[in-house]
DNA sequence: ACCTGAACACCGTTCAAGT
DNA sequence: ACCTGAACACCGTTCAAGT
């Protein structure tokens, strides 16, 4: 038993605060996804009342964004480190795309969010990159918002994907299926396009749409300039 | 009072059907976003029971798929005669945007909704004129992807923009109100682009990251091969 | 085959009462 | 200031019973 620093108000059981519940909110959510979060499991978990939480917290929808945030914060706490603005890009954008692999219940509070809450951190981090690029600084905000809305659906595609089943080979052979069933005249695209469905890989083709988001930029605002 | 077509099984109340449920869960949805989307003022505004509901659709979550099927498909149902695959890709993505303008619930139904239901239209659509950029055939499902995908994400940031707040101007003011406030030292970035989000036309910022997203494909994939 | 409507098992949220 | 827990006003969904 550790002596107790402060000789007064020691408690062993923790006292419940904001930290706590969104703590214990994340776990829910990643547990068993948006659906999971429910103030009556959230109570027994903590051994309150709902009366306890709502002190705390204003109602079910702030504590999902306070949820996003720390997950948000976490993902983007470490600062990329890579040699040129594209590659920090794709890093960035590399480790929003695990996040929410891990925590599939961010995509859709994130793309559902608007400009407010965890956005400006995203778009901070994102736009100084952009800034790095040589863009002028009056496209900032128009070259910052594509990359970003391109982040958070492809984001929200990935996290529906893996929602749907465990088993990724399974779905997408579902999938596939689906789609080679679909009449040939009305979709001849999609039938031709279904074996690459097959195939893919989610990460790589997320990625290799930055590096085309990326190579618009370029061609579009040369940096030599 | 207007002849009976066929005299017997001549009705003046139309019958229940899937086709009435989803037309009026579409109104419901118009009226009130996601949540105004209850069986209690379905049943009110159909005049029955929620059994005589579910013997035409299996749950809320299967209605609120065909009601974004039902959207979708009339958005889709003029195929765009622009003379260039650049220009029919623009139009296409203007009347997806247009649609989710004036029905943004659906924005949140085809980000959340993986590669099924109404997607493989969307994909189709927008994959024949990725064929006709000249992008080679093993490309096809990536650069389509990452069409649609952005798409997707900045609808939805759209949508949930215009959820908000009717009165857009005072929304955005609220939002870079808050954004000038943040630590300078922290979002330097973000302070930058305050007074650009403030001008921002939504519509024209959505089809510049489409074009961006284009330069890039001519980019990777040159037309002349 | 299609519809009725009461009933069930949940929700988020409130609020008087306690400490 | 913080917590309790019963109660309220909702949900989606089911199902025996009708026609």
């Amino acid at each position: 038993m550790p002596p107790s620093r402060s000789g007064r108000s020691q408690r062993r059981t923790d006292a419940l605060s904001r930290e706590r519940i969104v703590e214990a909110a994340v776990e829910l959510l990643d547990a068993a996804g948006e659906s999971g979060l429910t103030f009556r499991v959230l109570t027994e978990r903590l051994a309150t009342g709902p009366g306890a939480i709502y002190w705390h917290v204003a109602n079910r929808g702030e504590l999902l964004a306070a949820a996003t945030d720390a997950v948000v914060d976490a993902a983007l706490a470490a600062e990329p480190a890579e040699p040129t603005p594209q590659a920090r890009i794709r890093a960035l954008a590399s480790s929003l795309f695990d996040t929410i692999d891990a925590h599939p219940w961010v995509a859709a509070q994130l793309s559902g969010s608007s400009w407010q809450a965890a956005a400006p951190r995203i778009l901070e981090v994102v736009g100084r990159q952009v800034g790095a690029l040589g863009v002028p600084e009056a496209n900032w905000f128009t070259v910052t918002s594509v990359l970003v809305q391109y982040i958070f659906g492809a984001a929200s595609q990935e996290a529906a994907n893996s929602d749907v089943l465990d088993d990724r080979a399974t779905y997408l052979d579902a999938v596939a299926t689906t789609w080679s069933q679909l009449d040939p005249d009305a979709y001849p695209f999609i039938r031709t396009i279904a074996p690459q469905l097959r195939d893919h890989d989610d990460r790589e083709e997320f990625l290799a749409g930055i590096d085309l988001i990326l190579s618009g930029i370029t061609a579009q605002y040369p940096p030599a300039g």
